[in-house]
DNA sequence: TTCTTTAATAGGAAAAATTCTTATTAGTAT
DNA sequence: ATACTAATAAGAATTTTTCCTATTAAAGAA
């Protein structure tokens, strides 16, 4: 049941997959834009806006942060990502379109998904249906990643 | 299977119920701190920092924001409260340390609690065991609330 | 291809949220 | 009542995000 993360894409894929999405939409196809859905979309990772901005910088060294917080809000709005809940300050975006949850590690931060299909078909108590309209349901499972589990033992 | 949300304690109530709890951690119990845990225990709402200062400036002028904010942090190590993921900037906090579920509002941002025993009994998929340490498990159900719903038919 | 239109960008300033620094105050144990 | 030390208030500093504006460049028209 488990998902491989999609691979990276290269430049021009990239281009591809965006050009008709931005066409519909009516926006822009920019390198910046190319770039920044680049460095969200098959990394598995969930970076802020800032990962990606220290990413980004070396390949095109006059971006600006605006630039990023702009171009991710815009793709938020298309649906081509989601912004992530997290404990840290800053905010999060997972390219991850796929109905999916997240294990939060609440020693740094790390966010990885996993897949829970059972759930995802499972009908939400009465008790919501008073609460108003449902969109989503989305699991949120805490606890220390493996990595700082090997900190640990150090 | 609801539960109704605790009251409200009485400033006497609130010092009887942290005496003991900042004697056993060798803390001082202030004024502020009694009244920071009054602005968040069992008002069945999820405060931020901002929206405590603002209340309780009433009663204590002199109270710094600063104060809420440390306050807020010792009783999450305490573990009286914990800090909710929420999507806009501010960070939440949370008074309600039984097992409970989050239905928020993606445009007020609104954050209520639910239940869902039968869910807190289920076991999570075994890919979870590979990726540290769980402790605990949350469902977060985003859509629109009643009282979103009810703006928009005016 | 070149030109025109207008959205998008860079850069810096501003705003918002949180944390830090330090002098003063006030709980707690003696 | 006193002494010790943690906690507070106030403001400065940091961090994260958004805003403002002049300039640039993408997309469609000629």
């Amino acid at each position: 049941m488990n998902k491989s993360p999609s691979p990276r894409l290269s430049p021009a894929e990239a281009r591809d997959f965006l050009k008709e999405k931005f066409a519909d939409a009516g926006i822009k196809l920019t390198p910046q834009r190319i770039e920044i859905f680049r460095a969200v979309y098959g990394t598995g990772s969930h970076p802020s806006a800032e990962v990606i901005y220290d990413e980004l910088k070396r390949r095109m060294p006059s971006i600006s942060l605006d630039t990023i917080y702009r171009t991710l809000a815009t793709f938020e709005k298309l649906g081509l990502i989601n912004r992530v809940s997290a404990l840290d300050r800053q905010s999060r975006f997972d390219a991850n379109i796929d109905v999916h949850h997240h294990f939060i590690c609440t020693r740094c931060n790390r966010i990885t998904d996993f897949y829970w299909p059972s759930f995802d078909e499972s009908v939400l108590p009465d008790e919501l249906s008073g609460k108003g309209r449902v969109m989503s349901k989305h699991i949120e499972v805490r606890g220390i990643c493996r990595n700082c589990l090997k900190k640990d033992e150090e």
